[in-house]
DNA sequence: CTCATTCGAGAGCACTGCTCTCCTTCGCAA
DNA sequence: TTGCGAAGGAGAGCAGTGCTCTCGAATGAG
């Protein structure tokens, strides 16, 4: 029941975006809107449910799409799964892709749930940079900083993370990730949100090119 | 009248949000709604005023902060002022920025005035690109693509855009300052829109340690 | 058979954007 | 001074919203 009542909420904000009418939802369902605070306490507390849907969703796809690399030792390949796998989902659900990496919904706070779904998806490029590290292949065509150097308080941010999700991995690697990180996000947000329009029209293309990029910043043979 | 209207207005953004309410709106003026109704046509309306406000403002803090950069050779320096003057003004007015650069309203065209507005902001970057590339202080510390050729079709599209802004200038260099465009905006919307939170405390040593990696990979001197 | 639980229906409240009509006020021309 | 038209705010009203409350029908366990 309450698996049918996000499929409609899911089809609504399709259309509607974020301000889906919890009454029309109810309609759609020949009930009225009373009823469905049998199951959602408020319409936030729906809207909260379909963000921790749509979190793990993008992580389902980036883990099966980078699980599917057959050669694991290609890490640019690797890296140019996850980001295809985020853009492929944000394309095929641009609603929710908004809803969670969007302009957040005034007064409303993430549950926590919310940060071990997004915690799943960042883990997986965490990965690509761990056995990139461990095999040594970081360092080959583009040189870690050093003539750049981290600021101190910024490299015991990323310590303090590498900690948690990648013990010994060294700060000045994790920092390189989190600017791939932000930037893969960065690039489907613009695209998504109608900043590239007028500009590039290849965008698959354009879009590959930025990962191979951040694939060169990082250091990825 | 119809300044202080988007005064008042702009107030309410700061705490509600994108959902302003425009009766609210009228009785912080002491008015009912529909006086508000004579200077603007509707709710959207005001918003895309705001809309269009709000990328001049952006653009005005970009164009000052980086005039004010006095040696004009130092094209690090400029872009840095840039950026900084991106997140300035983003941190000083989220509201607004999640307005113009966060998920857009469904169902909501921008008008032709905010592209003009949003290419104010862009040329300054471009004015940098373009001062490096006769200078010939691009090439310096990091070689420009060749070996990670950018594709056919984006080349296409970046010299069509170079022909409008920037005649003359390599698509190679102006892919890699779309990158550095990107990423400035993509660091903004993660910091501001708390995708951050737990993870870096720095924010600003981060952030500028991001626009250097960015100088590097457009090539700066 | 009884009774408690579940769950939808309906009314109602306060709010929203928006439209319509009414009425006051003001400036300008005769 | 008088008349008139434009400007602009007030108010009522409509359809829609989130949410709460109460009521009644079904359902299943004892």
């Amino acid at each position: 029941m309450i698996a049918e009542i996000k499929d409609v909420a899911r089809r609504h904000l399709a259309i509607d975006g974020a301000n889906l009418s919890l009454r029309a939802v109810a309609r759609d369902m020949g009930m009225v809107s009373s009823a469905i605070y049998r199951y959602f306490a408020s319409r936030d507390d729906l809207l909260t449910a379909l963000i921790v849907d749509a979190y793990n969703a993008v992580a389902d796809a980036v883990e099966s799409t980078e699980a599917a690399v057959a050669d694991r030792g290609d890490l640019r390949g690797r890296l140019l799964a996850i980001g295809r796998a985020v853009r492929g989902w944000a394309l095929a659900n641009p609603a929710e892709y908004a809803l969670i990496y969007g302009s957040p919904v005034p007064g409303y706070a993430a549950p926590p749930d919310t940060t071990v779904a997004a915690l799943r998806t960042a883990t997986v490029l965490v990965q690509v940079l761990i056995d990139g590290h461990r095999g040594g292949a970081l360092h080959s065509d583009v040189p870690l900083p050093g003539d750049d150097p981290l600021p101190g308080a910024v490299r015991d941010d990323l310590r303090a993370v590498a900690d948690g999700i990648a013990p010994g991995l060294p700060p000045a690697v994790l920092a390189r990730g989190t600017i791939a990180w932000i930037h893969l996000f960065g690039a489907v947000s613009f695209e998504l949100f109608g900043q590239l329009n007028n500009v590039i029209e290849a965008r698959e293309d354009y879009f590959d090119y930025q990962m191979r990029q951040m694939a060169d910043l990082v250091g990825l043979a």
